[in-house]
DNA sequence: TGTAATGTTTACCAATCGGTCAAATTATCA
DNA sequence: TGATAATTTGACCGATTGGTAAACATTACA
């Protein structure tokens, strides 16, 4: 008889790890362009080529395979902030904290579009994992961009809305590529507009929090 | 009999209007947050308070509802881009700009949800007007943005993409509301957090689009 | 007032939803 | 090999889905 998934052993063979890996790939094909209340378990079933009651042998609901995805993807979602260093230099640590959120946007848009999906909905899902270790994360980091301008390293500026509006800005070429796309045009929409954006961000990023001259310095 | 609404003489009533807007009213509030896929005209019908055929009898179809919100919306979505002024100075415009944004993401905050889930889907009911009206006007504000920095009045840049970086970043107060909120705590997540973003906003843009002193000007 | 058009609702439909079950198939290993 | 456990599937369930039919109620207006 066949042993349900959540009372089986710790240890999961490699056909076991296969398959699951095989049904969170095509779960996130199918959450990340509708969420989570406009998917269905067969649209999964058919992208991972499973039949459905298969995919329930290995997550018993739909709301397993959805948090079994979000807490795999939050992980690595967060790496690149974690990134973020205090002893570095400020601006070639935000240079390329824009450079690793810009080439996740283009080579993992349907992590982001996953994200946001879920944002949207309100966050039914996370919120926990928003209010506990997303916030813990960014308060730290905050802190750390606080020392960066009372050292004179970089412009006064709020350190949450700086890191919100670094967010935005990249995820925004993978949650709304088909608008970036449509208003480029064909002959500008191609791959290159990740590195248009790059140094439009940069620039303006770079640019926007170099320390302005004190009026009256002495 | 009840003649079917598609078949309607052009002269609608006073009750059909008022109808029509309650149950758009209602439809905003459940596709902003579900998507098309993910929303049920029995949910629509809850909040509009009325039965579901009734809905059916304004609006044949769950598509004919969404598509008469995404038309309705798209209009004044669009208007603050429309304001921008070729003539205007480009520092206030800009900034005028990305204050109309951030109060329409406080005081629209669900329009800007319908959008966001509907560029997630891959915008399959608006791709022509993405491609058509949208672009249009877009190349048309980017050109105006064009001859301020080629008349030096600010920095060299993708127009394409300061237009895209001004709509992500403001937008994101309301797409990604519970994230702002659950990240800025109890004690910064009050309403002041749009003054707080514009403030930073603002510096950000301004700041990032002064003109650079050229090394060698002569 | 009467009557025809408009508006609303109850009952219902076929299709799809998330999920179960038991039988069938396949892998594991003594 | 055989037997046991793991995996897969077709058939099926009740609930929900988008939408319809027709009876009923209300309004507009001559």
């Amino acid at each position: 008889m066949a042993i349900p998934r959540a009372a089986r052993t710790q240890r999961r063979t490699r056909i076991q790890e296969a398959k699951e890996e095989q049904i969170l790939e095509a779960a996130l094909d199918v959450f990340s362009v509708s969420g989570f209340r406009g998917s269905t378990i067969d649209q999964i079933a058919e992208v991972a080529g499973m039949s459905k009651p298969n995919l329930l042998y290995y997550f018993r609901t739909k709301e397993a395979m959805h948090r079994a995805l979000i807490d795999r993807v939050l992980f690595t979602w967060l790496e690149p902030l974690k990134a973020f260093d205090a002893e570095g230099n400020p601006e070639s640590e935000i240079r390329s904290y824009i450079r690793r959120k810009l080439e996740m946007a283009r080579d993992f848009p349907r992590e982001s579009r996953l994200f946001a999906n879920e944002m949207l909905q309100g966050a039914p899902h996370v919120e926990d994992e928003l209010k506990g270790p997303l916030k813990q994360l960014v308060d730290e980091k905050a802190e750390v961009i606080r020392t960066w301008t009372k050292a004179g390293k970089i412009a006064k500026c709020d350190p949450y809305h700086l890191i919100f509006s670094i967010w935005s800005t990249t995820q925004h070429y993978a949650d709304f590529d088909v608008q970036v796309r449509a208003v480029l045009g064909q002959e500008h929409a191609g791959a290159g507009r990740f590195e248009d954006a790059a140094r439009f961000l940069e620039q303006l990023f770079i640019d926007g929090l170099k320390v302005k001259p004190v009026p009256d310095a002495s």
